[in-house]
DNA sequence: TAAATTTGCGTAAACGTTTGCGTGTTGATA
DNA sequence: TATCAACACGCAAACGTTTACGCAAATTTA
């Protein structure tokens, strides 16, 4: 064989090569380089060192969109995230890339910003065939909407779907949570047991699901053990606003629960920008933490760690978060079986003891 | 006509519609139902008019990954990023992610976890006709081995490729960087100006091409001001070891930075992360910010926004950056006439003034 | 009314694979 | 030497599209 006039035109190639052309090249047809290549027992050992040299010299792949096509499967997953600068989401999808490569899934990211329209294009762009399953968490405005239907569409023309986090009960889907309620209750008590006699919440609006359980975990807490339970005690900010852009309306919030509540000594904030911005509030009115007030925040992020004194949290298990959704994903999509009932799992929490309440 | 019968079944319908379907099921072939729903002026208006009746009721959408065959491109874009859960890197994705969407282009991201073999893994996964081009930022391990193979594989397979950030400079490909040098000279600037007499910059190894140009900035400033140079105001972290888990390490050196040369007032961090620690540890020594040490550091993240007191930082336009990428990329895709000459887009920092330096 | 044009649709080929099956050639067996 | 299995390969179809082209019927023109 003479591969030489080959190699001297390799650096101008542009395309990859393909089977079409290795069997124009060799004089062979294409399914006997398709074989050739597959070592299949239908070709001679001859035909298969001539083939498989040939297609190492010029680095031969098979175009993954044409095996998508032939498959019927693409191998990729669809993830659809609210906001991406965000500590929580970025670690889920760390989680989720990092199960779907072990598995040999791509994932394609979208972005919906919190926005329901965003979402529902988002997901137009990619049900049409592009991915294989979705991995999803509502953006807020689908939540104040309540509109699903994009969802169940994509269920219905049989997309596997797994929410994350943000869920909605009422879709037939897997989904991953964490223990919202638990892991608030569980933040509550230990300020209680530190020996905080009047606790704060600081936490979103109803609609926003995770924000509801954490307030009734804060709610539940304080009445188990026959704390006063008074409403002004719950602040509930609207998290529509970027407070991150306007820091000074948070500040004023925070700073104005204070000064109406004298005497505050624990604090419970249902994330932790929240938390930390209790925290640093608290410090320019003179407070000392943790010996005037104890906080936790939820969400073990950056912000909690370097925050000084480092902020004592729930830990959301962002990343397990991530790796369950796909693991869940991917075992619906390669159980040919289909059928299995629909499994919600629930994360526990866990408390990380840093610096911002007593030890 | 009558659709009844496929109304019924429409909902244990798993598959999307295919025009093979339609065609079947109004008895035309498959390229009149193609034509009719493009409105090709070979159909007739009836035959339109049924033909778009049925793909509605049905839902049609055309299977991307078929077109993407046909057309030879995805429309998709491959985006390979060190690390996620980093704020900077996390804003370039939400740059990229807008410009590609606005454009139709999806964005799948591939995490190198900055290990070399990741990175390579990553690409060949989607350079197999999955995406139309590559925007990525070098990973620290192929800093380190400086083997960029599989880039300039990519590039002459006819792979666009754009790298921002971390880029190297020996390949023939777009890029998009901020200004390094200037931004770090402007930030110890304004410590000298702001009366520091001991300034120490708190770096990265060289080989981290932003980290040797952000010292160089600092080495230029001083120079010119006349201000000593001494090698241990310079400290140099090795920064493969991942300080956010041992965040103890991290404070044990810059604690020995201070106590080795007693009198600094003033610090310029290459990061976030430094910069906060530096303050933090400062605190700890019962220095007092800003007045007895000024404080700069380089990103401005939500660390720096929400460190108490909040630091002044060079602002890297991350997400800028993602979408001077995502331009730059698509405009190469687009355009036909190929054989442009490559770019390399500096974008200007700028310095967000806040309380960890006197104003 | 025959010829020319338009209309409305179908056929074929292509994108790059894989796989079931058919078939001609070889060598061994009867 | 006729028969048969084994071997090595090619053909065809399929995945879901789009598009150039061909062709019959319907309509217009001469």
């Amino acid at each position: 064989m003479n591969f030489i006039k080959f190699v001297n035109v390799n650096y101008i190639m542009k395309r990859q090569v393909t089977l079409k052309q290795i069997a124009k090249e060799l004089g062979v047809s294409i399914p006997t380089v398709s074989k050739a290549l597959r070592d299949s027992k239908e070709i001679s050992e001859e035909t298969k060192q001539k083939v498989k040299a040939f297609a190492k010299l010029f680095n031969y792949r098979p175009n993954n969109i044409a095996l998508s096509l032939k498959n019927r499967r693409t191998k990729t997953i669809g993830l659809i995230i609210p906001e991406i600068v965000h500590y929580f989401f970025s670690k889920v999808i760390r989680g989720v890339e990092i199960v779907a490569n072990t598995k040999g899934y791509n994932v394609v990211v979208g972005l919906s910003s919190e926005s329901f329209d965003k979402e529902v294009i988002n997901m137009e762009m990619l049900a049409n065939g592009s991915i294989d399953g979705f991995i999803l968490s509502l953006s807020k405005e689908t939540m104040l909407n309540q509109d699903y239907h994009h969802f169940i569409e994509a269920i219905n023309q049989g997309m596997p779907v797994v929410m994350f986090d943000r869920v909605v009960n009422d879709i037939e889907c897997d989904k991953v949570v964490i223990d919202d309620l638990e892991g608030s209750k569980r933040a509550v008590q230990k300020l209680i047991k530190n020996g905080a006699k009047k606790i704060v919440a600081i936490t979103t609006k109803d609609y926003v699901s995770v924000g509801r359980l954490r307030t009734q975990g804060y709610i539940e807490a304080m009445e188990e053990h026959n704390m006063p339970l008074e409403s002004n005690l719950i602040l509930k900010l609207d998290d529509t606003i970027d407070y991150d852009g306007h820091l000074d309306l948070l500040e004023k919030e925070i700073e104005q629960l204070y000064r109406t509540n004298k005497g505050i000594d624990g604090v419970f904030a249902v994330n932790e920008l929240y938390a930390v911005t209790a925290m640093n509030v608290a410090r320019k009115m003179g407070k000392s933490i943790p010996d005037d007030i104890q906080i936790i925040g939820f969400t073990d992020g950056v912000l909690s760690r370097h925050a000084s004194p480092s902020l004592t949290t729930i830990n959301q298990k962002a990343e397990d978060m991530g790796k369950t959704a796909a693991r869940l994903l991917i075992e619906r999509l390669e159980n040919e079986t289909d059928e299995e009932a629909y499994k919600t799992v629930v994360l526990k929490t866990q408390i990380i003891e840093r610096d911002s309440t007593i030890n």
